[in-house]
Parts: structure tokens; C-alpha cells; sequence
DNA sequence: GCCAACGTTGGC
DNA sequence: GCCAACGTTGGC
């Protein structure tokens, strides 16, 4: 079991959007590392979605539902989405100023590398949040 | 293949 | 709205 943290505008996508759906497919990646990070996802896997730009927060946790295959809205057959589906919200959003608080969590893509879209994260730091986010 | 210029992301 | 960080592009 692998853990990831994807990252939203919520103008774009939001968490609210994202549970009214029930599912969805990942698009717009256009960073090498991301996408590569998209790719080591398996079905199954759990991913936690940050809101960014607004609210700077990791709202809920989602799961993957489908491996990564080309993505649908582009021919260029470098770039792949994977079908994530909402697990559970937050009962308070974790937010990125408790994160980067957090001992932790010091080392998370998310503060040490603020650009990239799609990251890993160690099950320790995975916990981590997921029990912030629920106390 | 290097590196400067440029564009984009995202926090503030 | 600004700017820092960083990935990508393109000229050489």
C-alpha cells in the first residue's frame, strides 16, 4: 500500500465537487514528476487532497480506483490520469501552516517542494495528517 | 549537452 | 498582485 497527496485549485476542482461526482479522473498533470508519481499509484492506494492557492489545506482522503492510463483529454500520449474516488472529509482540514508545524512533517513534499502537484508520502506522515485531520 | 531566458505555480 | 522557486524550452 503506497500513499500519495494530490493537490487542487479549488476553483478548478474542488473537494465538494470531487464527493458530488463520486469519482473522478485525475487530468492536467503536465509535470514529468508528478506524472511519474501518478503512475507508481495502484488501485487501492490512499490519497490525501490539498486545496490550493485557497483554503491551503488537505481536506479529505481519497482512494485510487483505477491505475493511470492515457489521459483523455490530450492526444500527447506522455501525459496519464488515474480515477480517484472520495473516501472520507475531514472533520478539520489540516492545514498547510499545521503541516509545516508539525516536527513530523517537515519533510513532506508539500512544504519542502511547494510546486509539484502529485507526491508520496510516507504511511508515517500519512497517519499523521489523517489523525490531525480527525481529532 | 549546457545554460540563459522564460513561463507557471503557489504562498504570502 | 507580487515574487520566489523551479521546471521547461530553445539557442548555441
Amino acid at each position: 500500500m503506497n500513499y500519495f497527496l494530490v493537490k487542487s485549485e479549488p476553483f478548478k476542482y474542488s473537494w465538494d465537487q470531487f464527493n458530488e461526482d463520486g469519482q473522478t479522473f485525475w487530468d492536467g498533470v503536465r509535470n514529468y514528476q508528478a506524472r511519474n508519481n501518478m503512475k507508481a499509484m495502484k488501485k487501492g492506494d490512499l490519497v490525501l487532497f490539498y486545496h490550493s492557492n485557497e483554503g491551503k489545506e488537505v481536506v479529505g482522503m481519497a482512494k485510487v480506483v483505477k491505475e493511470f492510463y492515457q489521459d483523455p483529454t490530450t492526444d500527447d500520449e506522455k501525459w496519464v490520469v488515474v480515477d480517484l474516488a472520495p473516501v472520507q472529509s475531514f472533520e478539520r482540514p489540516v492545514t498547510l501552516e499545521a503541516i509545516k508545524a508539525d516536527k513530523m512533517l517537515e519533510d513532506v513534499a508539500l512544504v519542502r517542494q511547494g510546486r509539484l502537484s502529485v507526491m508520496p508520502l510516507k504511511q508515517a506522515e500519512f497517519d499523521r495528517i489523517v489523525e490531525m485531520g480527525n481529532s
